[in-house]
DNA sequence: TATGAATGAGTCTTCATTCAT
DNA sequence: CATGAATGAAGACTCATTCAT
């Protein structure tokens, strides 16, 4: 019983992250979902409270994602300036983004582009304000540690920086002809640019 | 009559935006916008065709707005590499998107949070694509004039770029808090960041 | 003044005619009469008392011509058997229709098959009933002269031979690639036929 | 359960037949099915995908009878000319058409007459087609039979005749008053006119 | 647990016609 | 005679959700 009650899970979810990936969020109807898996409609209630449950749980594995991510980062080996001179940092940073790519390229397209209607139509805002407290923390840290450097920075700015990560995200799942190489001068660009304009506003 | 004509016209222009920039263009309903001017549902697309049209009407200003800034921007005298260096650039671009926010803050918001649905959903991104042509055209002919310089630079990378510009703005909107000086201080980090990152691209 | 009048009465009508043979009666509305002749919309309604009186005004010479067509046939010279062996006569024949055809294609393609919703929708019936009843009259004369000849005949069976001839010229107005002798080699087969049938049912 | 869908299902059919037997297809709207029958508007789209597929659900046995009738007539036993000296063939063309009108007569009036607007407002046209082609198969074969017959007929007169075929049910089906005996002597008319046709153009 | 059935408010859009000026 | 403005009813269709069984 509890088997069969978890294959039926596991085949709307299934079936509903096919659906969503092809329409995205409002232009999928329960409907669809329920046809295209052959559960009956209501019956999908009786796993997810509603539409939006359902859209959330076929993103959770991205999301929980994201979120190790982020606590990664939050660690103690980060607070240092040399970060932005390391080059084992930077092939880290566009590993990780590549690889995120890799694994959920299209959840990532899905979650940035066609999640009107949801409740993670704003997705893209929350964790760049998210990770836009942590880099705030940070900077207060590396003040703490390193006086000399300036970072009143604007938080807002810092905003779009975080921002910014998802564009670049959302470029290359838009893209599905990039190849490695390209994501790698991409990616490349990204670091370069980005380390310079701190470098510049940190005074360092 | 003639001014009859226009005095609806404008009404319902006038309404069309307060409703759209209160709920968007997909949760705003022509009904509500009949209600709310008082004009009769199908007179309305006596003088708008659709529900589209309409919503064009009232960004109309805006866009044309747009467009002008970017045709400015395609002149001779901005052929430069002093351009990076020269302090009243920075300060011009600053003043040109300060003044687009004190003009346009509720219709950006409207445009770029708010426009699902409608033909001008991807606005975001088309407008990204333009500035992203206009860069890499920019480019050439920087090579053409300083073959030094270094401008094999990922056209997907120029993309994010020009969509960052759209998050800047969009961050800016966001925030009606931001008083002027919180703004030209988070656009000199813009600016500043954004410089040194071209700089370092660039090799110059 | 008067001038004037027949002016903005002969452009609407110009109009409407080119409205209704590009969409039909249902699918052309007054407000693209008004657009396309300039005329404004209410004003039509000075010349026209409405939707469909304008539409039975554009196929009025049409109509009349039909009528014509009919009274010409209920002479008296036309009371004859031999009718049914003149050369002359079925030659007569397709060459008014032939010509009915040239003068009248769009009319006729207009009032068969695309009068739907307008009082005219039925002409085809109409007309066919029309037609039955002059030759049941017919028949009752030739009776009363060949009385050995056979004139019990179905008037329901009479009235779809009528409706069969609007056929005919329907086939041959859909078809603009038809070629004069095509036509022609069309119109002998209707007419053989035709003459076939009638002797078989009259035993002449 | 299956039962119960199975009745509302009916019922819809019943009723929307009902109706647009009344109304014809354009002037019957789905909100009058769905009062005339008490079955939400919305849940009727649950077992018709729209009005046409309804339309055509209503008029299915009919098309479907009329397919088969099609295929019966195109077996080998009818490649020959004496079937236009064949009582028996004429007596059960007859008695096919009659028996045809007796079960469907109100759905061959919809069909033929009340189709405007549905996709099938080009059903005679398009049967008429059909019947053309089966026909001219026919006259090729024949050809190859009886060398010496002439067969060098109008395939647009041959479409007339097919559609004259459907002017006579059309004819038939409008007479609710036509008794059998009326409907047998119309129908004789019929058969010996187009046998006298027939064999005047194929010179048998 | 599972299902078929039902709901009801909601969407945009069309059109012939009339009224006041 | 002419016009701009207005009307109001009607159209097909959608969808997330709930209810009774």
């Amino acid at each position: 019983m509890q088997k069969k009650k978890d294959k039926i899970y596991q085949s709307i979810l299934v079936v509903a992250r096919e659906a969503f990936l092809e329409s995205g969020y409002k232009n999928t109807s329960m409907r669809a979902i329920s046809k295209k898996s052959g559960i009956g409609l209501s019956n999908i209630y009786n796993y997810f409270k509603n539409k939006d449950e359902l859209f959330k749980a076929v993103l959770a594995p991205l999301i929980s994602h994201i979120d190790c991510l982020y606590e990664q980062h939050t660690g103690e080996e980060y607070l240092s300036l040399e970060l932005f001179y390391s080059k084992d940092y930077q092939r880290e940073s566009i590993e990780t983004m590549v690889s995120l790519v890799r694994n959920f390229r299209n959840e990532l397209r899905l979650l940035l582009f066609h999640a009107y209607g949801s409740s993670l139509e704003n997705f893209r805002d929350v964790y760049s304000e998210k990770y836009t407290v942590v880099s705030i923390e940070f900077l207060k840290n590396i003040k703490a540690k390193y006086p000399e450097v300036n970072t009143s920075i604007s938080p807002f700015f810092m905003h779009t920086l975080s921002s910014w990560m998802f564009t670049t995200i959302g470029e290359i799942v838009s893209h599905d002809e990039l190849t490695e190489e390209e994501i790698s001068e991409f990616m490349s660009n990204y670091i370069n640019f980005g380390t310079a304009g701190w470098k510049k506003l940190l005074g360092v």
